[in-house]
RNA sequence: CGGGAUGUAGCGCAGUCCGGUAGCGCACCACGUUCGGGACGUGGGGGUCGCAGGUUCAAAUCCUGUCAUCCCGACCA
């Protein structure tokens, strides 16, 4: 087999890019930083947001949708959440163009009384709206979802990991009191956690970011950070409470059962397309992607394999009512009969796209009532017989799911450790990994360590609660917090 | 935004140093043989060489500018 992958260990970074491209997910746009999200990755991403929307939905939330736009003034009222994203701004100037010999130029007469900025996020919109949806303690809690795009003008761009526009979903919602609050950022951290668990495979620690970490307007940030396989940490969604700060800003206010007016609490929380990078980096290998099951836009391809014209009728008449059978089980299944491709070809196509389960049909297996099952995973073969094949498969792709779990969470495991020496520290970090340390707390030392080993606190983790001393400054530190270098 | 590399057919590349009117592999089209791990033969179609200037009788090739991509930094809820 022509070998299309480089190998992940050789050249991390471009193994990436092959597997997105040989996979078909995602091009490069002809603007920068962009990128075009081909029919295979987003009907990935399409299956991602069907599940973390249905867990929306079962946790109270509604869909909405706020306006693109965002005028200059909403952005600058809440101080540090203007500080945050000022940097990184797609600023609309002019409404139109107007003809030059043979072009076209920005006309200058069509120059914006006000600016509006392409959303880098909604909170100000969102918060402007809710001013004049919020009176009393009745409309309360307001518990909204939104599917948008964002822009964010970053400086360096990745497909899916980092691009200048990007898919996600934003929640934001407003409560009466601080508490309800804080227990909705920590509930949506939990959905998160459960969905990059469970349907992604992606095993994540939790806690929440230190200031300097944190999401410019809020209180706290919790966040989960998966493992990608190089060692390298990717911060795959987070839930801030934002404490009073837009209701402040906003001016959003409630009369509460006592009669006094108060400000409301919020929340935002959201996950990018960001999660279809962490999938690929998770679980794919040297041959391409490797998708769980749950998430797999086909989880099983059929492939014919027939010489003459009385084969090919044989064979199809074998596998045909198969595809039903799975179908009927609540199987995604497609059956590969195109004439123009060799089943050597088709092989390694369905391979580098990451379709969890192969079952191939020729004319010996039409003789012996059977089939052959090849895991995408494990690249295991097997022959089965033909009879129960629903049952099987549908054991099989949940097998796989729980299988990719397990290896990716064995993975993170063996590369989290405790470090208690600074000199340590800085040998262990360049192998990658999770490294659990102590620190005294204080940006400082956080940003002396970033400078020194390009190390940042992911978390302050909620995995260990014992006291010790600071590798760096020798002072008391509360707990151990999670280090890593990340993306 | 700094350092490095690259940009030539849908994809991957050679040609650039030393200027002379564009080539290879894959893919695509036709026909035939093939078909259980990316088939083969024969014939065929497709490119103003990223873009804009300049030098020259002549530019993919030299010069200047510009845009984009990748890598390393800086930056990054």
């Amino acid at each position: 087999m022509a070998k299309k992958i480089t190998n992940r260990s050789e050249d991390y970074s471009q193994w990436y890019l092959d597997v997105v491209k040989e996979a078909k997910l995602a091009d490069h746009s002809p603007v920068r930083g962009c990128m075009i999200i081909r029919p295979n990755g987003f009907s990935l991403w399409e299956n991602m947001k069907r599940a973390l929307d249905q867990m929306f939905k079962e946790t109270g939330h509604e869909n909405a949708y706020f306006p693109l736009f965002i005028p200059k003034s909403f952005l600058s009222k809440e101080a540090q959440h203007v500080e945050g994203f000022a940097k990184e701004c797609a600023v609309v100037t002019h409404s139109r163009l107007r003809s030059i010999d043979g072009g076209v130029e920005v006309d200058p007469e069509s120059r914006l009384d006000e600016e509006l900025i392409v959303r880098p996020t909604s909170e100000t919109i969102i918060w402007d709206a809710y001013r004049d949806w919020i009176q009393s303690y009745r409309d309360l809690p307001i518990l909204i979802n939104q599917w948008a795009n964002v822009v964010r003008w970053e400086m360096r761009t990745r497909l899916f990991l980092r691009t200048m526009e990007f898919l996600w979903q934003e929640g934001h919602t407003a409560h009466a009191t601080k508490s309800e609050a804080v227990e909705e950022a920590e509930k949506m951290l939990q959905v998160y956690k459960t969905f990059a668990e469970e349907y992604m495979a992606m095993p994540v620690k939790t806690g929440v970011k230190t200031a300097s970490e944190r999401f410019a307007g809020a209180v706290d940030t919790y966040c989960i950070e998966a493992l990608m396989q190089d060692g390298k940490a990717l911060q795959a969604g987070t839930s801030h409470f934002l404490g009073q700060n837009f209701a402040k800003a906003f001016d959003v206010r409630f009369q509460d059962r006592d009669g006094e007016h108060k400000l409301v609490w919020a929340t935002s929380w959201g996950v990018s397309t960001r999660l279809v990078g962490g999938l690929i980096m998770t679980h794919s290998d040297d041959n391409g992607l490797v998708i769980p099951p749950k998430l797999a836009p086909v989880q099983v391809v059929i492939v014919p394999i027939w010489r003459s014209d009385d084969e090919q009728q044989e064979v199809m008449e074998y596998a045909t009512p198969i595809v039903q059978e799975l179908k009927e089980a609540g199987v995604s299944v497609k059956l590969d009969d195109r004439d123009n491709y060799k089943p050597g070809w088709k092989f390694a196509e369905h391979e580098v796209q990451g379709i969890p389960i192969r079952i191939a049909v020729g004319p010996r297996d039409v003789k012996n009532g059977n089939l052959e099952i090849a895991r995408r995973d494990t690249l295991e073969k097997e022959i089965v017989t033909r009879s129960g094949i629903a049952d099987r498969i549908t054991g099989l792709l949940e097998t796989i799911q729980q299988e990719l779990f397990q290896r990716a969470k064995e993975r993170m495991d063996n590369q989290t450790r405790n470090v208690d020496s600074y000199e340590e520290f800085k040998k262990e970090i360049e192998r990658g990994g999770f490294i659990y340390a102590h620190w005294d707390g204080t940006d400082e030392t956080e940003s002396r360590i970033k400078e020194e080993t390009k190390a940042t606190i992911r978390c302050i983790s909620d995995e260990f609660d014992q006291p010790g001393t600071c590798m760096v400054s020798g002072k008391p530190s509360r707990r151990r917090v999670l280090f890593a270098r990340s993306y």
